[in-house]
DNA sequence: CCCTGATTCGC
DNA sequence: GCGAATCAGG
């Protein structure tokens, strides 16, 4: 049942490539094939994808999967990247940026009730969770405080949660189910 | 995590 | 020759 790489298909892949398509939209295209195929393909056909963003030749790839690369009978050596030196850079950041959530919180569970890293806003500073503790007439004045999930982060895990509730749809359960489709298409030959 | 292309290597 | 597995970058 596999058509294989017929003259038309390659010339087919040819067109696609040559019109910047990734391997992953001709491979869809064409059916039949994977990503890694029409890569291969590719390869083998001297031709040359297009380039997404940045990277690019061969040498930063042969540097990048720390092999090295004979250049005018020169053996490149792999460039370290910036290693070791931790970061110390905890917090400055003066001007702390409070995002209002979108989602108004829910009243039930609003205020929060003051935990002992609460923080004025003078004491506020970057990886401390910008919940506002007051719900509405009664300004405390205090934010949560309590650690942030991530750098740069707003919120720490309870209020991030407490904040966006609902759940948006699983995207990725979504473009599985696609994929699964697809491949069970690719399998039996048949097509909508 | 998602995506991308590149290379390797058993078939 | 083929392409899945694996790799590395963004």
């Amino acid at each position: 049942m596999s058509e294989g790489w017929t003259e038309e298909r390659v010339a087919r892949l040819k067109a696609m490539v040559a019109d910047k398509a990734t391997a992953q939209e001709i491979a869809d295209a064409l059916g039949g094939v994977t990503r890694p195929a029409v890569i291969g393909k590719c390869h083998r056909l001297g031709l040359q994808l297009a380039t997404p963003q940045g990277h690019s030749n061969a040498a930063s790839i042969a540097r990048n999967r720390g092999r090295t690369l004979i250049e005018d009978g020169r053996a490149v050596i792999p460039v370290r990247r910036t290693p070791p030196v931790a970061k110390p850079a905890p917090a400055p950041m003066p001007e702390p940026v409070i995002v209002e959530p979108e989602i108004e919180p829910t009243p039930k569970l609003w205020p929060k009730p003051a935990g002992p890293e609460a923080v004025t806003i003078d004491d506020l500073r970057a990886g401390h969770c910008r919940m506002p503790l007051w719900g509405d007439e009664s300004r405390s004045g205090l934010f949560c405080g309590k650690p942030v999930r991530a750098e740069g982060q707003s919120w720490c895990a309870a209020c991030a949660k407490l904040t966006y509730e609902r759940r948006p749809i699983r995207e990725r359960e979504l473009r599985e189910m696609q994929q699964a489709r697809m491949a069970k298409q690719s399998r039996t030959g048949a097509f909508a």
